[in-house]
DNA sequence: CTTTCAACCGACACCCGTGTCGGTTAACGC
DNA sequence: GCGTTAACCGACACGGGTGTCGGTTGAAAG
């Protein structure tokens, strides 16, 4: 796939834990593509610009390394979106400053946003058990995050995780969409959204309203 | 995976038409449960309760099994969605059949829901292409159904793509969510949905506005 | 310059999935 | 009851992916 080595590249050797590096780099984009079965560690392995047998001079095998890169991947999403959500301001302030922040990260790591928010179907129990972890980890977050907000709107008991999975899929599937269409304006985008799940379809062009 | 043969099973021949029925069936369970690379035919034809070679008797090979239940499910899934959206009545109303019959569809066929909208990664690019051109049919189809609220509700330019994916990718993450909780009531869920979408999270409560 | 360490490689054995082929036998027509 | 059709099966060749091992060589230390 994209060949991560720099440029030129007369093969040169690098220490330990920058080859390691570029190993997880490539992993995320190839996982990511192609789904954990379907990728093949000499794809990840070329992309790396690396024989395949140096793979097992990092990680003990295949199932191992796309643990720890899913952990890796964990780690940066919430790192980047934490900000928007633990931020200062109204209910409506944060939402839009978490809406924004997810954006930004699926701009800027599309490859990590699949890893961890697409499904991947394998064999391995023990795999699927560590993604759906990962989603209901997610999950958590936006409801203690929008608890304050469900309670004023008089959200509660069954409906409240029916809306919490209306808008975390539906801001996936924006970010997704906007990740797909870079020449869209990412302010204008974040703006349609929020003023639809604030106002509602019927007022959507109601200006500023609180 | 899932044993579809009935019951008893005393090893019986059936007719080439109930056979590949099942197959399709085994086939479709099998696909949507693990993805096109990942699954092997040695597992669908378990589950059809067949030898491997027999579906060499309905299918020329795997890609071709792949695209023909693709399709099937396709013509499935929009003959139980178009009654909510061509049916009568206002935005409102036609909306919350929509949504309704998502549902039930998605309760009725999972693995047809998941066969179709889940992002399948092969290496084949064909078959990429096919999958994308029915996610493209759907949002053609939601817009051409929203164009006239969208129009009342001033969402012109470039928020249409946005709302329009808003709303499918949320819709879907509740029917996925609905799927997988079947103990909760489907009409409250639809209403929750409804309630969100049209008049925003703080006026999420108000009773009955139009 | 020499020594030493480890990053890197090619090759091998093993397993698994695909697609094909010839043979077997259940089911239906006469 | 008998013959023919075709639904069904086991076995095979082939390709490709995983994980392992011994050897090679760049690079840093002394």
């Amino acid at each position: 796939m994209t060949q991560v080595e720099t440029g030129s590249a007369p093969r040169r050797r690098l220490s330990a834990a920058a080859r390691r590096q570029r190993i997880e780099s490539a992993a995320v984009e190839v996982f990511a593509e192609r789904g954990y079965d379907a990728t093949t560690l000499g794809e990840i392995a070329t992309a790396a610009g690396v024989a395949r047998s140096v793979l097992y001079d990092h990680f003990p095998d295949k199932r191992r390394l796309y643990l720890h890169v899913l952990g890796t991947e964990s780690n940066a999403m919430l790192a980047q979106v934490a900000d928007g959500i633990t931020g200062a301001g109204d209910g409506r302030d944060r939402m839009h400053a978490t809406i924004a922040a997810y954006l930004a990260y699926t701009r800027d790591r599309p490859a990590g946003r699949r890893l961890l928010v697409d499904p991947v179907p394998s064999g391995d129990p023990e795999l699927d058990q560590v993604i759906r972890g990962y989603r209901d980890a997610r999950a958590q977050v936006v409801t203690t995050l929008l608890a304050p907000d469900l309670a004023r709107a008089g959200i509660a008991g069954a409906a409240v995780p029916v809306v919490v999975e209306l808008l975390i899929a539906g801001v996936d599937g924006v970010a997704r969409w906007s990740a797909d269409h870079p020449a869209a304006d990412q302010d204008e985008v974040v703006g349609s959204v929020l003023r639809l799940l604030w106002q509602g379809l019927p007022r959507y062009a109601d200006p500023g309203e609180r």
